[in-house]
DNA sequence: ACCTTGAATTGATCTAAATCAGTTTGATTT
DNA sequence: AAATCAAACTGATTTAGATCAATTCAAGGT
């Protein structure tokens, strides 16, 4: 990504669309079933934007002089597999309030990776997008931001987000009072 | 994989666990962290198991004497990508009973590749660690599976499990009339 | 300036699933 | 055989979040 931003997205077995993933500059994306020929997710630009795209078949050949890249790829590969990971647990155990306020953190979090404000930032996608990539209804999200908003914990006018009080954010995510599903060892 | 069968979890930033993934025999896990020396996932077995290790840095020098191998790793790096990926929409777009349909008919068809039974089966794990990993709570799993009996979808004694009706269960996941959080296409 | 049109917000109601509270069952120990 | 202990099941109650239904607001289009 070198400028604007994207969401990429995956039609699942019924037919729905499902969010995967929101990408902003500096990050790369598209790491989906690469030896297939064929990638599960497609991606969109959800503003103005700018990509660089690799091909791969040059990548692959490039690596066979320059063995260093192989291995970058890989990591490449598996940090896109620990990202998922946490989406998965973000997903099955954390409340719609937790959800959405990680997401902000992190947008915050990548936006200041590239020296970027990470208070104030708009978001580039729609409260739809953001419904459907944490698996809530556009209802909640909408109400979640107001509460938010009443909590003081940040400002919002429609896709403009000013970040008021990241620690209490912070903590909402990890307050243990909230629903935390946790599994039980087994015998064994 | 060789036999037997294997949880995968890792531990989120709350310090609560998520299990991230059940193997059975034929399967490969350990994609995580490959690069970094460090795995985000930990596993351990739900039953007597036998596992082949498939140390990386030999796998590694292999590659360079055969091209192959390292297509092959990527090949199924990708693939757990993809497998991550429906569990995320799994998660974020699905009622309990469909994600406990979903599991179970997952099983049943990993099964079916290993020439086993894909309708009578004992379920390694336990109802704790299923309803960990479809992010839900134990008696939620369980009046599930008692749902399901009465339905006559199936039988259930504790682990052990008689698919009857496959086709109602896939039905049950494709239902269209079932909670589907759709996102609307943002503008442009 | 007026009329769309879709995104976002807000309120009221409903429901799936969490929580709380036992009870049953089966395995292991004594 | 009795006691212990954890897994699993079941029922009653509560609640977070979905659904339904308007209303507000901004952006284009005519």
């Amino acid at each position: 990504m070198r400028s604007g931003s994207v969401k990429s997205y995956c039609i699942d077995n019924e037919g729905r669309e499902q969010v995967t993933g929101f990408y902003l500059p500096g990050e790369i994306f598209g790491w989906d079933g690469l030896a297939e020929n064929y990638h599960q997710n497609a991606a969109v630009a959800m503003e103005t934007t700018s990509i660089c795209e690799i091909p791969y078949g040059q990548l692959e050949q490039l690596s066979t002089t320059i063995p260093s890249i192989q291995k970058h790829v890989i990591k490449l590969l598996s940090k896109e597999i620990n990202s998922d990971q946490k989406l998965i647990a973000l997903l099955a155990g954390n409340s719609a309030h937790q959800r959405l306020a990680s997401l902000l953190l992190s947008i915050s979090a990548r936006l200041a990776q590239q020296k970027l404000s990470s208070t104030r930032f708009r978001l580039p996608m729609s409260r739809g997008e953001i419904s459907n990539y944490l698996g809530m209804t556009v209802e909640t999200v909408s109400r979640a931001f107001s509460h938010f908003q009443r909590k003081k914990y940040l400002k919002v006018n429609k896709k403009e987000i000013e970040l008021i009080d990241k620690p209490a954010l912070q903590q909402l995510i990890s307050n243990p009072e909230a629903r935390s599903i946790t599994s039980q060892r087994s015998g064994y």
